[in-house]
DNA sequence: AAGACTGTTCAAAT
DNA sequence: TATTTGAACAGTCT
């Protein structure tokens, strides 16, 4: 479920549903998904209030009243439920919260792929992938500058480049092609090779784009039922992502579909050449 | 039934 | 040394 927007929406979700609720005990089924030990991250967690939930890139930060931060990140498929403890466990759940309230917070993650770290809360930093992110991806946070600065000095394609969350944090493969396409970028085109209009145009659209998605609830691609998170409903406002073979909407040409960077690609022939 | 998939990390290559 | 590319992680779905 997760790009900027998604985690943003989980985070929300999760703030209205167990913000304020005591954790009874903490079950991990699978404790490669916890980066260190899974005892100690039992035995420190349990007892304690989960305060509030924040949020940095992708990655969700659970608050606890001991000063203790769960750092988590859902990866490509990673779902927070909330459940009463009498209902049947889906498949796929690593990590079960009880809440003394009679509920579980459960992580659900077919692939597996997700992670989940304690740190000390306001030693974020000492986590690597944490400490070199970007900019969160606002008009007061991400400057134009910065980012066609180090533009400049890239000589790989703009696509990979918007994905790499050292640049500027929140963006995966969707809201990339969506960007490019808003921005009539080829995704193929050299960082060092863009004029700064079309910086400009990626840098405004992606400040744009996810604050609509994030005010939309997100992008629903695989659907699925869950107990809170509406599903969001930001992919009816697509324009390239998934639209292969489809008309562009601003030229009619049909939407082409390439891989790069390992990741399928989508964007107009027409309205996206490389200059 | 091989290939695709919302993400990141690490090793290898350049 | 720094940047870039590609494999790997693991399971389901088409």
């Amino acid at each position: 479920m997760p790009e900027l927007p998604e985690v943003e929406t989980v985070r929300r979700g999760l703030m209205s549903l167990v913000a304020g609720s005591k954790v009874s005990q903490v079950e991990v089924s699978y404790p490669k998904m916890i980066i260190g030990a899974s005892d100690e991250f039992k035995q420190r967690l349990t007892g304690q209030t989960l305060e509030r939930i924040d949020r940095r890139g992708k990655f969700l930060l659970l608050r606890f009243s001991n000063e203790w931060t769960v750092i988590s990140h859902l990866r490509m498929e990673g779902k927070y439920f909330v459940r009463q403890v009498d209902a049947p466990v889906e498949k796929h759940t690593h990590v079960i919260f009880t809440l003394a309230d009679g509920r579980q917070l459960r992580y659900n993650d077919v692939r597996k792929f997700g992670r989940m770290q304690l740190v000390q809360t306001g030693s974020e930093q000492t986590v690597k992938s944490l400490a070199k992110l970007g900019p969160e991806p606002t008009a007061a946070e991400f400057s134009f500058a910065t980012f066609y600065e180090q533009l400049q000095k890239k000589k790989k394609a703009i696509k990979p480049a918007l994905l790499d969350q050292n640049l500027v944090v929140g963006i995966g493969n969707i809201y990339a092609d969506e960007i490019l396409w808003l921005s009539k970028v080829h995704p193929a085109t050299p960082c060092n090779q863009l004029t700064s209009k079309q910086a400009q145009a990626i840098h405004d659209n992606t400040i744009e784009e996810l604050s609509k998605a994030v005010e939309a609830g997100g992008t629903t691609i695989r659907s699925y039922t869950d107990a809170f998170e509406q599903t969001g409903s930001f992919q009816f406002a697509l324009h390239a992502y998934g639209q292969t073979g489809k008309p562009c909407p601003r030229c009619q040409t049909p939407i082409e579909k390439i891989v790069l960077a390992q990741r399928g690609t989508h964007f107009c022939p027409h309205c996206q050449q490389v200059k």
